[in-house]
DNA sequence: GTTTTCATGTAACCCGTTACATGATTCA
DNA sequence: TGAATCATGTAACGGGTTACATGAAAAC
C-alpha cells in the first residue's frame, strides 16, 4: 500500500534497477546523472528506501565492510547498506515504465520518465512524448489566449516575463518534434512488430551532439 | 509574526498595489496575468490573505452589493470581499521589492520579483538580474562538471535530456545578458542619481517585441 | 590528530493541494 | 427553473525540506 510520490520511487527503481547502491550514492546520482531534475534530500530519500523495502521491491544488503569483514559479526557495527532490487520490484518497475497517464506528461514526471527512456519500449516513448508535446500546445494555447485578453493593460516587464515563458515552451515543443521524428524515423526501419519486451531496441535521436544548433530547416509546429 | 512563504504574499501585495480586488479575482491574476509561474489553488489564497489582514497589511471592504445597496445592512448577507492594501502594508511591499538576497534568484521567486519590476528602482533591478545570472552560471558549471565526469557511463536519452537542459539555462543567461545590457543603457542615457524613489523611471528593455528572433548579434556570455 | 567527506537516520515544520461545503449571481 | 460561473471558505492530507544527531573512513 501507500502510493508515495510516484517521480522519487520510479526513480530510485530505475536507479537500482542498473546496479544495486546504497543510500548516499543513489542521492547523488539522483541530483546529477539524471538530467536537471531537483536534489531530493535524504529526510525524503532514506524513508522512501524503508517503505520500499517494506513493499518488498528492495532488499538491504550489508555493504562492503571495508578490509576488515572479520568485524562484520561484532554488534552494533553500523555498515554502509547496499540495496538491491528484488524480482519484484523489476517488475514492478517494468510496470511503472509501460504506464502511460496525464500525470506522465508534467513537467518533472516527464523528466523523470525521459530520463529512463533506454529500458522503455518505443512505443511507450512515442506516447509519452506526444502526451507532452499536447500538454505544451495546450498550455501555449492558454497563454496566446490570457496574452491576447489582457494585452496592453500590462506593463513592459510582465509583458516580456510572458513572452520569454512562451518562447521557452514553443521551443520545447520544437525539441520534441525532433525527438518524435526520429523514433519515428527508428520505427519505419524495421517496422511491424508492437515491441513486447520492455527492454531491447533502444535508438532514434536526432544527432546533434556537441555543437548546439540542431539547424534552423524545422518549422513543424503548428 | 510567521514569515508566510515570500512569493504568495509578495504577489498578492503587489497586485493589490495596483488596485484593490477579491480573492476570486486575484486568483486569476496570479495564473494569467503574472507570467506562467504557477496556479495557487484558494486553499493557499484565502488563508493567507487572512494573515496579510492580520498583520495589517490588508483591509477586508464590503465589494460592490449588486444594484441593491439598501440590502447591505441585513445580517448575515455573504457579500465579496474586497482586499486594499495598507499604509503599513503599501510600505511592506515596498521593503520587500527593496529587499535582494539570495533567496531572490531561485526560480519562482526570481519569476515574481520580475513581474513587478514596473514597480523596482533600477538598481535592484539590476542587482536581482545579475544575481540571477550568475545563480544560473553557477548551475551551468556544475552541470558541465558532472556531465565530464560522467560522459560515456551514461546512456543516449539521458546525455540528450542533460543537453537540453543545459541548452535552456544557457538560454537564459543569453536572455539576462540583453536585459542587463538594456539596463545598463537605459542608466547611461541620463547618469548619476542612486534611485531613491522605489517608483518611477521604469524602462530599459530590449526591443523584440512580435516577432520572436531578437538578433543573433550578440556573444556577451561568457 | 584533526578536519572533510562519506554515510544513515529522525522529528518538526512548511508550503501547498484535494476534496468538500456553502451560497450568490448570471444566463439560457 | 435549472445550469454554469462566481465567490468564499475549511479540514485532511501529501510531499518535501531543515536542522539536528550520530558515527565511520579518508585525507591532510
Amino acid at each position: 500500500m501507500s502510493r508515495r510520490s510516484g517521480i522519487l520511487e520510479f526513480a530510485v527503481l530505475g536507479l537500482l534497477r542498473e546496479s544495486p547502491m546504497h543510500g548516499y550514492e543513489l542521492r547523488k546520482r539522483l541530483n546529477t546523472s539524471l538530467g536537471v531534475f531537483r536534489a531530493f534530500s535524504y529526510g525524503t530519500l532514506y524513508p522512501c528506501l524503508k517503505t520500499l523495502v517494506a513493499n518488498g521491491w528492495l532488499i538491504e544488503e550489508p555493504g562492503s565492510a571495508p578490509e576488515d569483514a572479520r568485524a562484520a559479526s561484532l554488534a552494533g557495527r553500523r555498515a554502509k547498506i547496499v540495496y538491491r532490487l528484488t524480482a519484484e520490484g523489476k517488475e514492478h518497475f517494468e510496470e511503472l515504465l509501460a504506464h502511460t497517464g496525464p500525470d506522465a506528461w508534467e513537467d518533472e514526471h516527464f523528466a523523470a520518465r525521459f530520463a529512463f527512456f533506454g529500458q522503455t519500449s518505443r512505443d511507450v516513448r512515442m506516447r509519452v512524448l506526444e502526451g507532452r508535446r499536447s500538454r505544451l500546445e495546450e498550455r501555449l494555447e492558454k497563454m496566446r489566449a490570457s496574452l491576447a485578453r489582457t494585452r496592453e493593460r500590462l506593463d513592459d516587464y510582465t509583458l516580456e516575463l510572458q513572452r520569454h515563458g512562451m518562447e521557452s515552451v514553443e521551443r520545447e515543443v520544437r525539441w520534441l518534434n525532433e525527438l518524435i521524428e526520429s523514433e519515428r524515423a527508428g520505427r519505419d526501419q524495421r517496422n511491424g512488430s508492437a515491441a513486447q519486451d520492455t527492454t531491447g531496441d533502444a535508438d532514434g535521436l536526432p544527432r546533434h551532439r556537441g555543437s548546439s544548433r540542431p539547424d534552423p530547416s524545422d518549422d513543424t509546429a503548428k
